[in-house]
DNA sequence: GCACCTACGATTGTCAACAATCCGCGTATC
DNA sequence: GATACGCGGATTGTTGACAATCGTAGGTGC
């Protein structure tokens, strides 16, 4: 019944738009690039119409940096940037979480155990990228119980950019093990209840991953 | 010297998706209407092109939505979606909150006198459009003062978002005054680094807005 | 009288061409 | 030899027209 509703019932602008930043967001366009509008309308087999209708969703999104007569670039995160993604990150996933404990615990709990799965065997299998999209996947699972299509969204973008501080220097294996360990330490205090110690493991996970970034990363204030 | 810098950077674009914008958040734009593509560009003087880019805009941001061959409707915000954004604001303006008392707390009560007197200026001369105006200016300061370029971004969408919803019954009267003495109180904890207070009071008055709106909304479930 | 089908009007989606603007390089001049 | 000027190539911004699709009104058959 879920398969027989969409036929073509998303704009080819929206479609471009979902590919072009899932090529971001995997690091194929690195940071600072430029992005010629013939060359993408070419390559995807569109016209120069919807693409750059995508692209004005996607520098909405903050994905693009525009200049006048001069091109599209993809959008440089430096060392701020990765703080305030987090600081966002933060504020929307607490929320998220106290509507979650707030409403039906159980159905969250469930719906985190597929990203924590697939966190434990790219893990085990050493896939550094299998791990950032359960690890993204996990996030985003949280956010959706919460029920608030805002709250929603907003990870939505704001995890898009965490891939793109990750997807910079993802040759750099990150503790796989240890991230496991605190994503299912979140997952318990959920399943618990425990609402401070769920509040604080998630600023604590959240201050983690900063350092963890800005340790490895290039230009480190 | 800050005069002399910008004399078309902004694309069009973005300049027509500002026009709409303030166009739907005045209520010009009732929820609900479609908006035609010629009709729209005939009026601002643009072709369909940009503007085609700028209504892909605020879909993204959430203001519109498309149907297929069908056209763009101004989105309608329903007794849910009154929760949802102010939950969203909660959660935004609490971590700006947070930011702001951790930082530099006098610049930004310093920017809060503005929208503070404006407000006071309205309330005494019954305008409720400069009410809402300046409602709007004390929220989007205190998030600006946060330093965050994200959470000021999700403000600004999100406040757009609030004055639809009020501006689909801004003939009932809102109680000025008390809304003044919010939001001093606001101010006056935030002054006086009373953190605890300052996050209770803001929970309070998303609170008490959210329950004024939904009196206040047809549909009220 | 009711239901179905068909043609029309209007609107959106898409495309290719035109105009405006900017960057880099070569040349002329001081 | 260094700097300022101007030109060429390339890219973006914009426009108008064409094709596809949907809603609706009218007509026809039962």
């Amino acid at each position: 019944m879920s398969e027989l509703e969409p036929v073509s019932r998303r704009s080819t602008a929206e479609i471009v738009a979902d590919r072009i930043r899932a090529a971001i967001m995997r690091g194929t366009f690195a940071p600072g690039t430029q992005l010629g509008e013939v060359d993408l309308a070419n390559r995807l087999g569109v016209s120069r119409g919807p693409l750059r209708e995508a692209m004005q969703r996607l520098v909405a999104e903050g994905l693009l940096r525009s200049e006048r007569h001069r091109g599209l670039f993809v959008r440089e995160l430096g060392p701020d940037d990765v703080r305030d993604v987090y600081l966002a990150r933060t504020a929307v996933e607490r929320a998220a979480a106290l509507q979650v404990l707030a409403g039906d615990r159980d159905a969250a709990v469930v719906a985190l155990e597929i990203p924590l799965g697939a966190m434990a065997a790219a893990a085990d299998a050493g896939d550094a990228v299998g791990l950032a999209d359960a690890d993204h996947d996990f996030h985003a699972a949280l956010v959706a119980a919460s029920g608030s299509p805002r709250l929603r969204r907003m990870t939505e973008g704001l995890l898009v950019e965490t891939r793109m501080c990750l997807a910079a220097f993802q040759q750099t294996a990150p503790p796989a093990r240890e991230l496991l360990v605190e994503h299912e330490r979140l997952r318990d205090a959920l399943r618990d209840g425990r609402t401070e110690l769920l509040l604080d493991r998630l600023a604590a996970h959240m201050d983690d991953a900063v350092t963890r970034i800005l340790a490895a990363m290039p230009g480190a204030a």
